[in-house]
DNA sequence: CCCGATTGCGAAAACGGTTTCGTAAATAAA
DNA sequence: TTTATTTACGAAACCGTTTTCGCAATCGGG
């Protein structure tokens, strides 16, 4: 900028003044200085003016995982409206580690992030890193993965709902044993559609709701041989709600290797937006969240929070309805294949 | 700092350098800094160091699209190094567009990053854009989709050899009419893919390969109509190599909804690192992509460029080898369904 | 024609660290 | 004891912008 400015003959304020095109500076030396700087092809160092302004410019996404049909939706959200407010998005990765999230947040800090978007990991049974960050006035948003409890805007879905809609549209396509697979009891959200879940159960009088909840956790490889336990155990179930994509993912391949038939022997759905759900082998039933738009929403409510600063991000709460969509995984059928 | 400087009547100067364990300061003040600093809970402003330093620590990923495999399980690759050196990582996203492309670039001067990850978007067929970046001095790296004929450093894959392989898997496997869908006459990736499929046509003396690549553009619903009269029009092809995921996933939902039996009818290969692709209906023939080795390598590489001032990045490939795993959509049957 | 307001710009102080250089005290060498 | 060297720290410049404030020059009104 001061090459700018000796080339113009001009100060540095001014030159700087011309650039933002402030009030005080006359139209005349904004559009030369506009056409050196463009000449020069001259781009002002956003650290520098971080520094001054106290503005970064930059949001931070951090979420358990990107290679999740779910997730990297929701950052297409995210970026869509960072994009249109200028903003820069860091994504980091707690790959579902309570302690990888700390030492990220432990990163937002000091202004190097003007909100944070976050998604929380399977491990968190404790608030205290993110509550640090909201006392440094860090702007917080929840989206899908919340933790409960806090005074911290959110944008979720309908968790409890479709849980209950999950456990009766199996049970009313005949099954009499179904069970839901969770990856944690500690994340709120696979809480509130496992309660759902079992709430169906109870009102339905069908089965035992509290043993219907398994909780699946670990490495792909564990997951897999948990499931395939329970497929060969003696009572195993005739209906498998899963929590996330990958778990649906595990049921299939398990039952694929030991040959039992979806849906005449089991019947499966899934939480999950993947897209290849309709040409899989059955077509699977999903409960698909608007990801895009749980994003897009959780963007432009920490923008909400960033840019006003006495709008009170505390209690806001957005819930966007997720859809059950039937297809053959979970269809009734009349004859069992043996 | 200062307010640390003074609770501990030192000066700023000598704060600091406690805290990067300058050796010019006694182990004896240097304990005493970082405890005073953890009980304030302090941490420095990383604005205010990456202006003097020169240095954001920060690095950028230009792709053109997140919800994508092989995309995702590459930012997982890079991630992973970056975490390891103390690195923050950007993501921009083309979606697919240049001129989204170029001004992403343009962000990425003045030192906001120490460098630049890139796959290219599908419309790219001018580099200016990334010479311009390169001018100035910021180290850059292809990773998968480069841009052709740049001193510019590359760690891709087999293309060629793989295109190659995918048309001889299908003659072999009984194919009079092999097709290859790219997503763009300009993409060096894609036409290498191409070219290794043209290769061996000509080779094996089947059909006309001028013929056999067809170029789907457009959106998704294009796409869909593009594939519906392909295989439905009367020189309709016996085998498809579908260049990229989204294509593949066409072709399946099409070949659904008009009744063409795969791989009776239709024999399907993708370059893809599709999860789901064991369990599709049928079982889908991938070229799996080492997407994670990818992403790693190609940042193991940018860091090296990054650290050592002297390291030349200019004419680094580096190729990672995918392999074909052979599914149920390819195999050759001895009956034909009607 | 004179006085107050406006316009257009420069000087300099921030922003929060890092780094160079100087210096006093402590230690080692002579 | 004197001199040279090392150790531990402070003062101040600097990184590249933004912003406040001051100051001329021009403008407008009476």
């Amino acid at each position: 900028m001061k090459e700018l400015a000796k080339e113009l003959s001009l100060s540095v304020g001014t030159v700087s003044k011309a650039l933002s095109d402030s009030h005080e500076i006359s139209d005349d030396t904004k559009k030369k200085v506009a056409e050196t700087a463009s000449r020069l092809n001259y781009t002002l160092n956003p650290y520098a003016s971080s520094l001054r302004n106290k503005k970064s410019k930059t949001i931070a996404v951090v979420l358990p995982e990107v290679a999740d049909n779910f997730f990297s939706l929701a950052i297409n959200g995210i970026q869509s409206v960072a994009e249109k407010k200028g903003y820069h998005v860091l994504i980091y990765l707690s790959h579902e580690k309570f302690s990888n999230e700390k030492s990220i947040l432990s990163e937002c800090c000091s202004g190097r992030v003007d909100g944070v978007l976050i998604s929380v990991s399977s491990e968190t049974t404790d608030a205290q890193h993110i509550l640090k960050l909201q006392q440094q006035n860090v702007p917080i948003v929840f989206f899908d993965r919340e933790f409960e409890g806090l005074h911290i805007a959110k944008v979720i879905t309908n968790d409890f709902e479709c849980g209950y809609a999950s456990a009766t549209h199996l049970i009313s396509n005949g099954c009499k044993n179904p069970v839901f697979l969770s990856i944690s009891s500690s994340l709120g959200i696979c809480n509130h559609r496992a309660s759902g879940f079992k709430a169906a159960l109870k009102d339905k009088k069908i089965a035992d709701p509290e043993k219907a909840i398994i909780e699946c956790r670990g490495t792909k490889e564990e997951v897999d041989w948990q499931i395939k336990n329970l497929l060969t155990g003696k009572t195993k179930p005739d209906g498998i709600v899963a929590s996330v994509e990958r778990l649906a993912m595990s049921v299939y391949l398990v039952s694929q290797q030991i040959n039992i038939s979806i849906p005449a022997e089991l019947k499966v759905i899934v939480f999950s937006t993947l897209e290849t759900a309709p040409i899989l082998n059955p077509p699977l039933t999903t409960i698909t969240q608007p990801a895009f738009e749980i994003g897009k929403t959780a963007a432009e409510l920490l923008f909400k929070g960033i840019e006003k600063k006495k709008y009170n991000l505390f209690d806001e709460i957005i819930t966007l309805p997720s859809v059950l969509i039937e297809r053959t995984s979970s269809q009734p059928c009349q004859f069992k294949k043996k």
